[in-house]
DNA sequence: CTTCTTTTAACATCGCCTTAACAACAGATA
DNA sequence: TATCTGTTGTTAAGGCGATGTTAAAAGAAG
């Protein structure tokens, strides 16, 4: 679970948003001093910063921008008693993500943390590119640029070519079933875009007939397997 | 710049909101129905969306929901005269970034949207922005003189002419899908751009007939690629 | 106004996908 | 074995949406 840095001098404040946080299965570490906090987080690692502005030692705006020397991305969050406009701008500049006067409601912190962090999940996830390149037996299958390539042989496939060949491959000499091609494809199951598929696969077989290694086998009633 | 979708109702708040912030560099599009700002969701590509919560057509909840369901990136903001917090939680439910209630300071607006953003493009590289000289074939084209050469033929390029060359270029070879050229030149796709797109497809392929290696080939109902 | 650029319109053309038609095949039944 | 039946293999034709192309209208700049 989130690891969170809490920063926040007033002990009875402090102890309810560990008390708060920690049942919504964050873990929280608490500090009370500004030069603690900042210690604390050059030493461990944390996913979430939370600071309180009006701190001993060191205020909330020099811990985060400490932070932000080392730390581009961890988000950071304000607390503070005061909404004073100058306060919230000099935030921002620094690299904060969002800003909360006190009193504030626990559930909405809770949320806008979600926000923050499912932001950053979002972020990686659509970071992770997917295949597009596919070797079958002598030739190579470009999904991205709908492109196939044997010796000496090239040629540009059509979008549902491209989406029937790349499912295959995807599960090279497994068996793929009509049924999942069609619904992906597709989007339904039905006689006619079942002769539909039998079409494509009659294409692509012509075309993948010069390497004789290769080949698209019919399940009778099930599906395809590209072996190869 | 970003491109955000405003939707709001109040007409002198919205062109406010607008102005604002289009002086800070933004590329705002303003709608006061709810039913017309989803649509143009769904044409347009959007940076950001800012709802106003209290809407003729379709309220803000429902809009968030419908651009969730086919976009889960894209960050989305809330404005509301209440501060409910039943309100707030629904909001932060349907992956909703951030919420502010009227009246609001513009700075503090922009400051977030600026967190927001910057937590976006923190992972983005915008290393291809500045190549501006392209060798096509037997051609030169400089993108920033916007001028076009072959062996003794020189073409001035207009504009638009210009940026959808310079598109082709930056991946050469590759499919560049049509959807991504419009909403890179135009920022929206529908009908019309699609054909202006066509237009000048076919004025720029007269330009590079010279050279007969090099084409732009058409990948129906997905993009063109520029050969050579 | 003129001149240049872009969009819209109109019509021609292309080619992808579906559908149809028939052949081949496998499995079931007797 | 032969026959029946449903599935798949294959090719071809046609519809229809997408694209090619040119010209006219609209817009922008001076």
């Amino acid at each position: 679970m989130a690891r969170i840095l809490l920063v926040e001098d007033d002990i009875s404040m402090g102890f309810l948003l560990v008390d708060f946080l920690e049942s919504n299965g964050f873990d929280v570490k608490l500090y009370k001093d500004g030069k603690k906090g900042l210690e604390a987080f050059r030493k461990g690692k944390y996913d979430f910063c939370i600071l309180d502005v009006m701190l001993p030692g060191m205020d909330g705006f020099t811990i985060a921008e400490n932070i932000r020397q080392e730390d581009k991305k961890v988000p950071i969050i304000f607390l503070t008693a005061r909404s004073m406009k100058q306060d919230k701008i000099k935030g921002f500049q620094l690299g904060v993500d969002d800003y909360i006067t006190k009193p504030f409601d626990e559930d909405e912190l809770l949320y806008r943390i979600k926000a923050i962090l499912n932001r950053i999940n979002l972020q990686e996830e659509s970071s992770k590119e997917d295949i597009t390149r596919f070797t079958i037996g002598s030739y190579q299958f470009d999904a991205a640029n709908q492109n196939l390539e044997g010796n000496g042989f090239a040629k540009r496939l059509t979008q549902k070519e491209c989406d029937v060949l790349k499912i295959l491959c995807l599960s090279k000499n497994e068996i793929v079933k009509r049924e999942d091609i069609l619904i992906a494809i597709w989007g339904e199951n039905d006689y006619f875009h079942g002769r539909s598929l039998d079409v494509f696969i009659a294409k692509l077989r012509k075309y993948l007939k010069e390497d004789e290694s290769v080949s698209i086998e019919n399940v009778p009633k099930v599906g395809f397997v590209l072996n190869g």
